[in-house]
DNA sequence: CGGTGCGTTGAATACGCTCAATGCGGGTGG
DNA sequence: CCACCCGCATTGAGCGTATTCAACGCACCG
């Protein structure tokens, strides 16, 4: 993997194609402003972007957007469909682009396990990428926001293992869980105590308890929704 | 899709598979402590988490950890051997945890132009996790080195098109960069300034001519590396 | 010519971080 | 068995940075 000056692998360049070895067909003329799909739309289909630029965003109840790439030639978009799910976001022409359609092979020459073990992992990346969306959100919300929402989502996970998902325990270190959260370690310990007084929670070292879930949800959701105005907002609070 | 109380998609539970479904066969059981895999590592199956919990999380130069994920049961790790590329990251076990080996079927059966197109998607998507990855890590930077290290990837994607990586045009509005960025377009305003305050750039409305790579390259890197002491960092600055 | 959208600049605030000290528990060795 | 130490969690004080709120400049357009 290619490496850049931040030390992590380079956004783009690896796994740049040639256009020599894409089929040549089906190509798409975007102009600025064009949708290639939005939200909920069902895909049967992915895209390779070839010329231009993108945007790929979400949208909030509240009207404001999180913005979740630039895709760039070379870059793939509408990956929901390699999976059959509907569109998980909206994808936009910052100008005028072209992309080039991706038409996968049915998987209808079904042989058992193996094929059953690719999708599986082809599923568990899409869910990978899901859960990243996710964590960018989280990016931009309150101490309390993250530390919520994050309770609220492992407590969830607890109750399709079938364990409680009011009491449970944390496996990981405040360091740990302060650093998926990106917080310093004081500042959720800071942000633990403030949860508890306020009697949404309790946590005993590891033990958690979750006393007050409704009060949780409406912590972990974006408060303000300041007004209807139109004046779009990205950030948080 | 799920939704759950933030609006964005559950984190988990959809694709859950039952183990009915699954290929019994190659459980691994980890200890607390245990890594699954290291960065890299060359895998060649990835593993669908059985029970127990996980920690993945890269090393830094410095030593500081980032957290990626915590995967339970029913996630995917080592999604890397999807795409024939050695591990992207360190596997450990918080707790007592099982694994259960994904082994894929051989894209030997090559039948043209399908194939090639599921592998780009496969890439493509993979592409999306690391894309992903890196912008996690800018979560936990500066302004100055949000921007840059932004500025230098697009003028490099520039570089990879035949043109000119030193000037080019910005195709997106400040509000959907500095969204982007995570950041308030009035401080993505004042951030510019100040980059050009320091010799490193000229913008000019959309036009962008980068003056000191090496300079921006300085200000995009991790700065202090504070200093080489045991306690491990994970923050910012 | 007035309106609107966008970008920039200024001042005040607030939030989370850093540094530092204290508390607590579990492990080890005397 | 107890003392000590080390790692981790918590709490407090001060500070820095980015945000918010507000005003202004500018270009584009009816």
């Amino acid at each position: 993997m290619t490496s850049n000056h931040s030390g992590l692998p380079s956004i783009r360049g690896s796994f740049r194609p040639g256009p020599h070895n894409l089929p040549q067909r089906a190509d798409r003329i975007l102009h600025r402003g064009d949708h290639l799909f939005r939200t909920g739309d069902s895909l049967n289909r992915a895209y390779l972007v070839v010329a231009g630029i993108l945007k790929s965003y979400i949208l909030h109840e509240d009207g404001s957007e999180q913005i979740l790439d630039f895709p760039l030639p070379g870059d793939v978009v509408g990956v929901d469909a390699l999976v059959g799910q509907p569109a998980g976001c909206l994808v936009m022409a910052l100008d005028t682009s072209s992309v080039c359609e991706l038409t996968l092979p049915e998987a209808d020459d079904a042989n058992g396990s193996e094929r059953a073990n690719a999708a599986l992992a082809l599923q568990g990346m899409y869910q990978a990428v899901q859960r990243l969306h996710v964590r960018l959100h989280m990016a931009s919300a309150t101490t309390e926001q993250r530390l919520a929402r994050y309770l609220l989502d492992f407590a969830n996970a607890q109750g399709l293992r079938g364990c409680s998902s009011r009491q449970f325990r944390l496996p990981m270190r405040r360091r740990d869980l302060a650093c998926y959260l990106g917080l310093a370690t004081e500042t959720l310990s800071r942000t633990i105590a403030r949860l508890q007084q306020q009697g949404l929670l309790e946590i005993d070292s590891y033990e958690v308890t979750l006393l007050d879930e409704a009060g949780l949800r409406r912590v972990a959701s974006i408060s303000p929704v300041v007004d209807g105005n139109t004046t779009h907002r990205c950030n948080r609070r």
